[in-house]
RNA sequence: ACUACAAGCCAGGCUAUCGACUCGGCUAUUUUAGUUGGGUAGGAAAGUCCGGACAACACAGAGCAAUGCACCGGUGAAGAGCCGGCUGACUGGUAACAGUCAAGAGACAGUGCCACAGAAAAUAACUAUCCCGGUGCAAAUCGGGACAAAGGUGAAAACGUAGGGUAAGAGCCUACGGCUUUUGGUGGUAACACUAAUUGCGGGUAAACCUUGCAUGUUGAAAUGCCACAUAUAGUACCGUUUUGAGGACUGCUCGUCCAAGGUACAGGGUAGGCAGAUUGAUCCCGGUGGGUAACUGCCGGGACAGAUAAAUGAUAGCCCAAGACAGAAUCCGGCUUACCGGCUUGUAGUUUUU
RNA sequence: GGCCUCGUAGUACAAUGGAUAGUAUAAGAGUUUCCGAAGCUCCAGAUACAGGUUCGAUUCCUGUCGAGGCUA
């Protein structure tokens, strides 16, 4: 049995150099809460990333919480998204801005991340 | 028992499911994967206001400048911290005394400023007063002299009171009192206090410039060392290369000393991965026992202490207490300041009840 | 992580330590006009907060809070 809903080190986009060119030439679009930037990579792999603006969030508490919700809500979704890749055999850099100024709830942060998973796994077969 | 103040400690807990980081064991293996056990935010982690540790560079200095501090003693690695004392101001009190606060050296080195009001805000002038002389019956006026007491405005006004003195006055003189300079004595480690003689008595402001004394080498873990990978010893402009010195270090400036063959700017190219630094240290807590008024500290025994690197320490559901505040490590410590729902302990003061 | 600068009417800016804190514009009232705009007259409005120094602080000092910038 193979565990599902994990978050490990392989599957966060940790390399400085990846988040520069994925914020320089990646695609992205906006989902009310999210702007969401992705990018195809050369390794096959899903890599996930989150961040919310200081500007937005003054209290560094406050950042924690947002990006724990988001990663939370990846965690538990990300699998079908997963699954494609595989099939196609291809790689995916992603990065999830928080742009919101109000402390969410985790039902919508829930939402709004599978609509916009649902969408990247639309474009990602065309 | 309640209320107020001060000091110290704690900072929701448990269960289930799904995760993250890290350390140790085991299995496969040697990049890694699986499994099992342990650990995983603070009293302020915050502000970055002080002080250090540590690291790199420098150590050849002199002068100037800059910044900070400023009663005394102690504490401590150190400090603009803390503790104790002295002095001053304010508050309470008849007083003894108690409490709070103090950037608490110098205004006899110099410069500046002191609105309005007031004669005048520091030179002593002006008005008024008094004396002598001229004119005049007088009032008054003119000239010469005396003196800094009177002028009631202001936040602030030329030691205070009484007497003498004088033409009128004045520390001009005397007595008492206040402050001050210098010297001595006594007590105290010292600041200082008391006391004797002596010198004088023209304001405030140094968180105005400043003077005196003391201190400060510069830069901060994105420091620094090592390994790996990659490229362009190319281009343009200016300056310079052994007697002539571009530039650099001490260094913020000047002098001086030392190094010196490349340096600066523009445009462009490459890399930005890993390991160490890095988490156990002037550490914190508990118990016992000494020293000290206290801050603090000696000895003995026991216990505790995250370590990430795009950045972990979490999410959901339920239950309990009764509703959980302020808030998230980023090299590490000691302090200060600020934010904060509550709970516990100790001490002091007050009120009420019982014995 | 380190360092620096600035907070004044709704807005943009002034003010040597001296008291009615000024100017422009916006807002409000009036006047003008058939109605409006422009003009004219009037009016209300602020020193970020808390302490201290000073006779007296927008100004000087200290501490909070907020905003902006530099450094990789």
């Amino acid at each position: 049995m193979v565990k599902q809903f994990t978050l490990g080190k392989q599957e966060r986009l940790k390399s400085r150099k990846a988040i520069e060119q994925l914020f320089k030439d990646g695609q992205r679009f906006t989902i009310t809460p999210y702007r969401v930037f992705y990018r195809k990579a050369g390794k096959p792999g899903l890599q996930f990333g989150a961040g919310v603006s200081s500007k937005n969030f003054k209290k560094a508490v406050d950042r924690n919480r947002v990006k724990r919700l988001m990663r939370e809500a990846y965690r538990l979704q990300k699998n079908n998204l997963q699954k494609h890749l595989k099939d196609s055999n291809t790689g995916l850099n992603l990065f999830f801005i928080y742009t919101g100024k109000e402390l969410p709830s985790y039902d919508i942060i829930y939402e709004k991340m599978a609509l916009a998973l649902q969408k990247l796994t639309d474009s990602i077969e065309q």
